[in-house]
DNA sequence: GTCTATATGGGGATAGAC
DNA sequence: GTCTATCCCCATATAGAC
């Protein structure tokens, strides 16, 4: 459905690189493990590559491009079905979730590779990483900060900031399909269930993203 | 405040080690880097811990003995008085965050680093940090769940759960301190104001967790 | 484009003197 | 408890044959 072409050595050491990325982090990672994960030799990483950092890059590069596409097709959606009006907060929202958690279900067979290793990423140290961050979505940042401050007109950006910033943090643990979830639930969530992860996100994001702003005066601190 | 004394070779070691892991990673952190930041001798890792990875469970164990029992004393005075009833979720929220965000401020000379490691440590693989996260967040993360479950008796157990998940994330990416904060804030947050940040995460949470529970019908993906 | 072989350096861990 | 010196392995990257 992604790529019904069978996998050339390019597209079979991405796969593995995004994968073992995504289950033992970028450091923690060998290129020997990846090509021989691939079935392809040590050297071809540097051939078709340049080094480590920029096969990070491509792995992010692959994914990201259509990723942030189909989040701005989205959003532009939303915006035509809203008319002269700013769309459902709602909406904004899973056009931006949404399709990060649907990689999860579309490159099945592959494994939950890249958006575990998306849900990481936020969390790795190490400049590359910072730079690919700024590149691939410094647009989305802007496009989707700017929905969402017509969605919310009354809260103060200062908040507003902060709020994207939990946002972009519980999706992306929820991305990374982190183990936590087995610590408070007991296997009784239901991680393969998209639709139903995406809703949930989206009602309690919504929520959150509707609060009143904080008021300044609460009681003292006692420490 | 927290350690008067003149630090010994092993605090030196635990504070160069929590300092450095934070910045560049687990995996990406040599003992080399640790002992010459600590200006002690390569050999002494191994001396006073066994291995790398039982440097970094001593890590978390110094910080999260009394971090955590600070959570269940915020959590007993709340619910003393609360009385008989449910203590407000909103205190329940900062009884669990507080004593994270404040170490930002009480281990200040010594740099951010612990708040930094605890919120990324949930994104790093490793079936060692697994076994770390369960042994110091298992009674924490039950205790915390049960007072959620009865300050919020009308939302369903696993809808609960997936919330926590969320305000786990939250929790997580804003005591790492990302990057990400920048891309969409223009520096206009202001992270060294603990109270404030803590305010702001509870308010968003609370009304995240307050959020009716997500119907299961909505228009049909068109996707 | 793909292989073998290797250069070059750094990693964790340890032995054994002091 | 702390040092020096070293073991042994694995890392990334590259050279050069096919």
């Amino acid at each position: 459905m992604i790529e019904p072409s069978p996998p050339g050595t390019k597209e079979r050491m991405l796969d593995a690189a995004e994968r073992l990325f995504a289950e033992r982090g970028f450091a923690a990672t060998s290129l020997r493990a990846i090509t021989a994960a691939a079935g392809v030799n040590l050297a071809a990483v540097n051939y078709h590559f340049h080094s480590k950092e920029a096969l990070l890059a491509a792995v992010f590069a692959r994914r990201l491009g259509p990723l942030n596409r189909q989040r701005l097709e989205l959003l532009a959606q939303a915006r035509s079905r809203a008319g002269r009006r700013s769309p459902p907060l709602e909406e904004i929202l899973e056009a931006f979730l949404a399709p990060a958690f649907r990689l999860h279900r579309d490159l099945a067979p592959a494994g939950p590779g890249f958006p575990s290793l998306m849900g990481r990423i936020y969390a790795e140290p190490g400049e590359h990483i910072r730079v690919i961050l700024r590149e691939q979505f410094g647009e989305i940042a802007a496009r989707f900060t700017e929905a969402l401050k017509e969605a919310l007109p009354k809260l103060p950006p200062a908040e507003l900031y902060w709020r994207i910033h939990f946002m972009i943090g519980a999706m992306a643990h929820t991305l990374a399909g982190s183990r936590a979830l087995g610590l408070v639930a007991g296997g009784r969530c239901d991680p393969p269930d998209v639709e139903g992860t995406i809703r949930r996100l989206v009602v309690f994001l919504a929520a959150g993203l509707r609060a009143p702003a904080a008021r300044r005066t609460r009681r003292s601190r006692t420490r």
